[in-house]
DNA sequence: CCACTCCTGCGT
DNA sequence: ACGCAGGAGTGG
């Protein structure tokens, strides 16, 4: 469910809420999720500190005063919360902890299990898990901006396609790839290596507006999308065509098509996302 | 490159 | 009953 700008305002409303709490008596179900962790992995939190709360692409960590953790991603369901103890307990919660001496209880939950909340144990452990992103256009620099445009020069997959894969470009997922499209006005089936500088730079334009905006509008809640604190964005509400098969374009006088790329749909307007 | 997999839930 | 869903990995 969650893209960047998702993580990124579970993020904000976490922190507050956990930053300078201890850990305390962590709690897991009989459901393992996507990479399971067991209890005795959750040693090294335990009675720790959190100092920090970080995100690059849609991975969210908790960091503690030890330089342990926990990485949290939240594949297509998960949830990250913060809530009173008394609160009932959500079907398909699978990891708690208590705040030590306060009433705050921290739940993972997700339905679907292809998230994962995993303890590391050091910043080494932590720079393993990072590796493999590529840059954040949420937070880039002028640098890192350039280095999304040799990456999608390097590949001939079709645009939407590369769009998606992380190492390429991070928190870019199926609604934004969409979004960002839509905006440059370039063609989801244009190929990655043949799009000229312009386009690039366009498309680079495109995917950081969309996505600051999407935070800016507290992420996309399409079913089931809340915030640390269960709120839901609005960003939804701002969208030009994903699930918006066959309404009128905004721009254009035609109408906005589903197409199935890479086993995904995508959404766009075929007569004016000419480029590519 | 594609198909298939991990899961549950919802809408048609 | 079936298709589809914000993600990501695997194996052919």
């Amino acid at each position: 469910m969650p893209e960047g700008p998702e993580v990124e305002t579970v993020r904000r409303t976490l922190e507050p809420l956990l930053v300078g709490e201890t850990i305390d008596s962590v709690w897991l179900s009989t459901h393992s999720l996507r990479i399971s962790a067991k209890l005795a992995d959750f040693a090294p939190v335990l009675q720790q500190k959190i100092v920090s709360l970080h995100r690059h692409g849609k991975l969210l960590w908790i960091l503690c005063a030890n330089k342990s953790g926990m990485m949290i991603r939240l594949g297509m369901t998960g949830q990250a919360i913060v809530t009173e103890k008394s609160t009932a307990v959500a079907k398909h919660t699978h990891v708690k902890f208590d705040c030590k001496g306060k009433e705050k209880q921290f739940r993972y939950i997700d339905p679907r299990r292809f998230g994962s909340v995993n303890p590391f144990t050091d910043e080494k452990a932590l720079q393993q898990e990072l590796a493999k992103i590529g840059p954040d256009p949420i937070v880039w620099n002028d640098k890192q901006k350039l280095i999304f445009i040799e990456n999608i020069r390097k590949t001939q997959r079709e645009i939407k396609v590369a769009l998606l894969d992380q190492q390429i470009i991070a928190s870019v997922g199926n609604i934004y790839a969409s979004e960002a499209l839509f905006l440059a006005q370039i063609s989801p089936f244009a190929v990655s290596n043949h799009l000229d500088d312009k386009a690039l730079m366009a498309l680079a334009d495109a995917v950081e507006g969309v996505l600051r905006r999407a935070v800016a509008n507290r992420g996309t809640s399409f079913s089931d999308y809340v915030d640390g604190t269960g709120q839901r964005g609005e960003n939804q509400l701002h969208l030009s065509v994903f699930q918006r098969e066959g309404e009128a374009c905004r721009r254009c006088t035609g109408t906005i098509e589903r197409a199935v790329q890479g086993g995904r749909s995508t959404f766009y307007c075929v007569s004016c996302q000419t480029i590519g």
